[in-house]
Order: C-alpha cells, then structure tokens, then sequence
DNA sequence: GTCGACACAAGTGTAGACAGTTTGCTCCGC
DNA sequence: GCGGAGCAAACTGTCTACACTTGTGTCGAC
C-alpha cells in the first residue's frame, strides 16, 4: 500500500473546500493568478482541474463565454492536452458545457437551473438527516452542533466569504452524518454549481440570524432523533433560501448581460 | 441557430437508453466490437463515451481492473488523446476510477455504494414524485400511466433485459414528470450506476408480479394527488429492491472475484 | 537462501504538429 | 444599400512522439 493512491472517482475529491475567498463579480479579472504550489504527486490534470473549478464558481469565466483552449493554456503554461482533460471533468460535473467543434462554454446562469437545484439539494438533505437520525452516534451529532455553536459565536465578526464557507460546510457534515458517500458527493457537486448564488444570497439580507437559528434547531432536532421534525425544519430553511436564490439569480443574471463584454462574441445569442 | 447543436453539460446524453441488449456477466468477451454507425456531428469522444459506457457497465471490463490505454486505442482504432478525454467523463461520473501514474480502473463492485446509490434512488425519486403530484398535468401523468399498462401486458413475454429496460424507463418518466431537469439528470447518472444489479434483480426472482403491481399503484396515487400514498408505495418499492440488491451484489462481486484473471494483475489486491 | 540495488520494459503524462471545422470578413452582383 | 458566395484566420479534434513514472526481473552481496 505505497503511498496511499489518491483515487478521483465520483468524487472530485470529497472534501476539499479551500479558502476560495471569493471576490466575486470580479469578472474576467486579468490576475496573474499565482500557480499552486505543486505538492509532490498532485497530477498537473488535478491541479488544472481545481484551479480552473475555482475559476469557474467564482465566474471568473463570463456565463455563457467560450473558453479558448490555447490562450488559457498559454495563461496556465500547460499544453492543451491535460487542459482538455480537466475541461472535460468540468463539463461531466455541470460546470461547464461542450459543443462539439466550438469548444467549452461556462454554463450560462439560469434560474430554472438553480430552482432545480435547490430541489435537489431538499431532496438529498431530507433522506440525509432522516438517514443521520437513523445512524448517526450522539457524539457525531454533537460535534456538528458544536461546530455550529462556533460558528454562531464569531458571526457577527464573520465576512461573507467565511460565512458562506461555514454554511456550506454545515450543511457538509450534516450530510456526512447520514455515512452515505454518494449522497455526499452528489451534494458538493451541487454545493458548487449554487455557490454563487448563496454567496449573494448570504451578502444580502438578514440571512445570519434566521440561519444561524435554523442550524442550530434542525440539528438539536436531528440530536432528539425527532425526524419528522427535522425534516420540516430542514426543508422551510432550503425553501427560503431558494426563493431568494431566484431572486438572486436575476439579478446575476442581469448584471453580467449588463456588463461590458471584453471580446468574446458569445453572451447574448 | 444552425443544426442544433448539443450540449454535454452535467447531463451526458440526455434520455439516450439504446438497448445495450445487455448480456450481462460475458466478461472480457473479446467481441469485434461492431463500431457505432458514426452519424454525421457526432464526436469521436462522443462515441467513445457511449461505447465505453456501455462496456463499463456491462461489466466488460472486470471490476477493479486496469485499462490499459493503448491496447483500447489500437482496439477501437483511436489515439490516446480522444480516449483519455472520454476515460475522464466517465470517471467524472463515477462509473471509472482514476489513479495519477496508473491510469483508469473500472470502479470495482462494493456493497456498500450500491446501498448508497439506492439511498439516493430514494431521495430523487421521492422529492420527483412530491413535484410531480404538485406539477404534473393529469394527462401528463396518465401518459405514464398508459406507458406501463402497456408494459404490464407484454411482460410475460419480454426478455428480461427489455424489462429492465421498461423498468429503468418507467423511473425515468415518473422522474420527469417533476419537470426538474437536474433531479433527472442526476437520476440518470445513478440508473446506469445500478444497472448491472439491477438487471440480476429482474432477472431473479418474482420481481415482475410485484413490481408491476407496485408501477401501477405509485403512478395511480400520483394521479390521485395523494402524495404521502405515493411517497410510501415508492419508497418501499425501492427499498424492497435494495434488499434485494444487497445480496445480488454481493453474488456478483463473488462471480468476478471466482473468475479466472486474464491477465491483469489488479484484482484481489 | 534472502535481501537489496540496478536496469529494463511497459505504460502513463504532456507537448507539439497537423488536419478539419467554424466564423467572420471581404468582395461581387443585384 | 443589401445579400450571398468565397476566402482566410482562428480554433478545435486528433495523432504522433517523447519524457517520466512505475513495476518487474535479474544479478550480486551478505
């Protein structure tokens, strides 16, 4: 067993969820984007495969804009071979989308998407918490309300960018009480296709209070095994978000049609 | 708007289903392999993704085992490049794992994952059914219906691969009438995930009597709006077929692991 | 006889080059 | 001025070649 293998299955790396400190908006941000680090066995596909991820989420890439392969593998100094491939997992994952002889496309921002995918993430965290009161030890459920607890404590003090962070990875180890894998990671997946969205979402508003309660009473609920309970907690939460993420999503949507288009002649078709 | 275009985004293929006319459990079979018809602006990695697809989830290539890339390439007469690019989509979708400096493994059999995946069935399945009760039209939803009474009359003479062809397809249109493209998407990726035990499931078993039974009362209640009802038959339709599969997969990880390795020397490590 | 080091073979990782397609522009005819 | 055919630049799709890593087998020392 050398050097315990790293395998890239479904899972794009289960958890990984780096600061990512997310300035978003700044679109088409010309930095000179600081190379990782190159650990030892971390594949160049990999790390291409991260980077451009990040890029993705953070919209970096225009929605709806083509990507060129070489310029970007210029940028990068990677041929286009390995590039292709990270493109490729990108697009497998719904980051991205490939037409055949144009290339790769950042998905376009719709709501509908979005809409869906909050649907998704209901319906993935239900059979979650009602599997994590099912399975789950009292001591896993504690640590996460612990978790909570701390987070809840430094809010107020908390950018947005942490806060988002924190409220992804709540709702991480919630899913992860549930010991199911696939579960987990169909939902990082959807986590990263919605994270903008809740970036905003957790900008605006009185997110902080209604949320930090809503955490702390579905898992307590989770914690007196009080499934059906939990449940309606769980999904009031998501729902709310979700109608604000529609609201958001607009508004997203509105301001990168609004913005200047650098060069490329692919956003308004 | 020229021909069309189609896009491969998170959803590989959209409701592609050929009939794969699975003959389950030939291993290794050293088929010519007749190559697809090679329609006009279908991609060659299009097409590799299909064809491999297929051979991964047929067990055509042995669980756990290494592909070999340029013994796949010389045989289905491509280079590596294409080949790796359609690897990469499958990994992405977890039907291959992919170690750096080894290459491409199809994902070996585990009990533990397809317990999980039909964990997952049941969350997409579930909150599908919920949206469909609230969305769905009545003809709609009669549609579905018609599709499996005509199922349920040929079943006595259907082979046990167009039944679970029927099956799939069934789960397939129930989830879509939820209108949710990602839930469907998703959904997909789980079906081919499963296929293989479910395909022992069917073919085992008096799976037919009740599973038709069962088809037609979900899809009933559904009709009638009466969510919770439906929500009940569905779950447990699926949960009785988790059992079920449980065992399977375990028969079938035996089978593979009984087989004689041809060559490789990746598979009891 | 066993263990370790070295060398070779096999296979993956990446780069670079070439062929095919698309797209935008120009020029010509109306 | 407008529309369409043809051309050219840009870009993607694929192949080939080479560098690097891994695994294996042999040889020698202990």
């Amino acid at each position: 067993m050398l050097h315990c293998a790293r395998v890239t299955g479904y899972h794009p790396r289960f958890a990984d969820h780096e600061p990512l400190s997310s300035p978003l908006m700044t679109v088409q941000r010309k930095t000179s984007h600081r190379p990782r680090p190159q650990t030892r066995d971390e594949s160049s596909v990999d790390r291409l495969y991260l980077d451009l991820r990040d890029r993705a989420m953070r919209y970096d890439f225009r929605p709806g804009a083509r990507i060129n392969e070489q310029a970007l593998g210029r940028e990068l100094g990677v041929s286009r071979a390995p590039l292709r491939e990270a493109l490729n997992r990108l697009a497998a994952e719904g980051l991205l989308d490939f037409v055949m002889n144009k290339g790769f496309f950042r998905k376009s921002i719709s709501v509908d998407e979005v809409m869906d995918l909050y649907q998704v993430r209901i319906a993935l965290e239900r059979r979650a918490v009602r599997l994590a009161v099912e399975r789950a030890s009292d001591a896993q459920i504690a640590a996460v309300a612990d978790y909570w607890a701390g987070v809840s404590e430094r809010a107020a003090q908390m950018q947005t960018a942490d806060l988002l962070l924190a409220d992804e990875e709540f709702h991480r180890r919630l899913v992860a009480l549930s010991g199911n894998r696939e579960l987990a990671a169909i939902m990082e997946n959807v986590t990263r296709r919605i994270h903008s969205a809740r970036h905003i979402d957790i900008e605006q508003s009185a997110w902080n209070a209604q949320a930090l309660a809503a955490h702390d009473e579905i898992i307590q609920l989770v914690a007196e095994r009080r499934s059906d309970d939990a449940l309606r907690a769980l999904t009031d939460h998501i729902d709310m978000s979700q109608q604000r993420a529609i609201e958001i999503t607009k508004e997203l949507a509105a301001k990168f049609f609004l913005l200047p288009v650098p060069a490329a002649p692919a956003s308004a078709s």
